[in-house]
DNA sequence: GTAGGCCAACCTACCGGTCGGTCGGTTACC
DNA sequence: GGTAACCGACCGACCGGTAGGTTGGCCTAC
């Protein structure tokens, strides 16, 4: 069993509900989306629908644990074992940018907006997994700090200011805008990790600390095509 | 007639309306909330209610656009005027992440979260006002830029990164948290324009060869059995 | 000073429609 | 002949919204 509440294994159909539903919920949200429209977009009954699930929320919830799936294998998974902290940071932020850009995850787009929709138990294990995230980045965060990679910040509010730029951006990234997704991910690296500072010209190696490609912090990102 | 449907200027009691939506809509969402629940929270009957206001979306639209005003009134206007473009900057981040940590703000919440909920000229009406702000801030990364106060980056991924980092914050600031709203708000300024690069004078990075021992996730318990 | 007019502010009762969900089948394939 | 997949018909509750009436306070007119 899956904590989705589903056999393991079989279940094409159900994938497919999942994929039909959650495309519906992400454009009209949860509690605007009946169930009778999501019967009627799998090309079924409310009935018909009902053989496969347990209940509106219970779909949600399953929706937002293959989300959840999705985002850790393609991100947290990707990224946890890299020894370098600041490099899996920067690798995790971009990572994360173009799974929420990607139009594939609907399901990643509906854990964001209906953060508050689940109840109980479901709305406890999704928020348990969020969490989980959020320490792997703070437990990063104060990594890098010790290891003299970054600034001494506070590790909380260095992850939710990472997550908040990262996270918003399924409020208003658009395919067709003027920012590809690759740039937008190049930008917000940059100017995260790079900061704001106008560059005092490398030359300052500090008293001590002469490593030689420690300080990959202040390069690159062509961008700065637009309007004014 | 403003665009929000309702003459101006009337009403201390349509306020109160205003208000008590908001604290119930910003609790349950917008279609989550029922017209007689609205009513009911403001002693009164749906019929009574209704006296009011002109339609469910109406409402939300009042609300929405007295958050703006809200908004205008306590972060754009105090800092729009600055001439320095980087302290504006910073007192414009300041006052925005108070604005939206303050309870007072429903409506500001609201704002944020039913992002695609009003259609229409309603829709178009808050949009416009959203993207003024937009504007603003990427007019200000700009002169910034100019006046060499800080790096080259793209105007608009610093105006949603920024923007990210300061709404984001809804999503999780809870009032009773380990970090008070100020900590978060000198946090996040310090943070997102002082950057995360080691200051020069610091010395660098210390021994290296040491693994990190990254950042172990702990397992999460599956629950839901399900049905079937 | 009071009779009468007026109107905002409410009410009860109700509208057609939809909500999430269920029941008792029927089909089609193993 | 068992069972997974599905359907038509239906449930009670509730949805946003309205029709039509009652109330009570204020403004005038005499």
């Amino acid at each position: 069993m899956s904590p989705t509440g589903r056999k393991d294994g079989e279940g094409e159909r159900y994938r497919a509900i999942l994929e039909t539903a959650a495309r519906l919920i992400c454009e009209r949200g949860y509690e605007g989306t009946s169930m009778q429209e999501v019967a009627a977009a799998c090309r079924m009954t409310k009935a018909g629908l009902y053989h496969h699930i347990q209940s509106k929320e219970q779909l949600l919830a399953a929706i937002m644990s293959f989300g959840m799936d999705m985002f850790e294998q393609q991100v947290l998974v990707q990224v946890r074992d890299m020894p370098d902290a600041l490099e899996r940071l920067r690798e995790c932020m971009r990572r994360n940018i173009l799974l929420v850009t990607r139009d594939l995850s609907k399901e990643v787009t509906i854990i964001l907006h209906e953060h508050a929709t689940l109840h109980g138990e479901a709305r406890d294990y999704i928020d348990g997994r969020k969490k989980r995230y959020v320490r792997f980045l703070e437990t990063s965060f104060a990594e890098a700090v010790r290891e003299g990679r970054i600034r001494a910040v506070d590790p909380t509010v260095a992850a939710f200011s990472f997550l908040g730029q990262v996270l918003w951006i399924y409020k208003w990234y658009r395919p067709d805008g003027r920012l590809t997704d690759e740039q937008i991910a190049d930008g917000m690296v940059d100017l995260f990790f790079g900061g704001l500072a106008v560059a005092e010209r490398q030359s300052a190696p500090g008293p001590r600390g002469q490593e030689p490609e420690a300080a990959p912090l202040t390069p690159v990102v062509p961008l700065f095509a637009g309007k004014p």
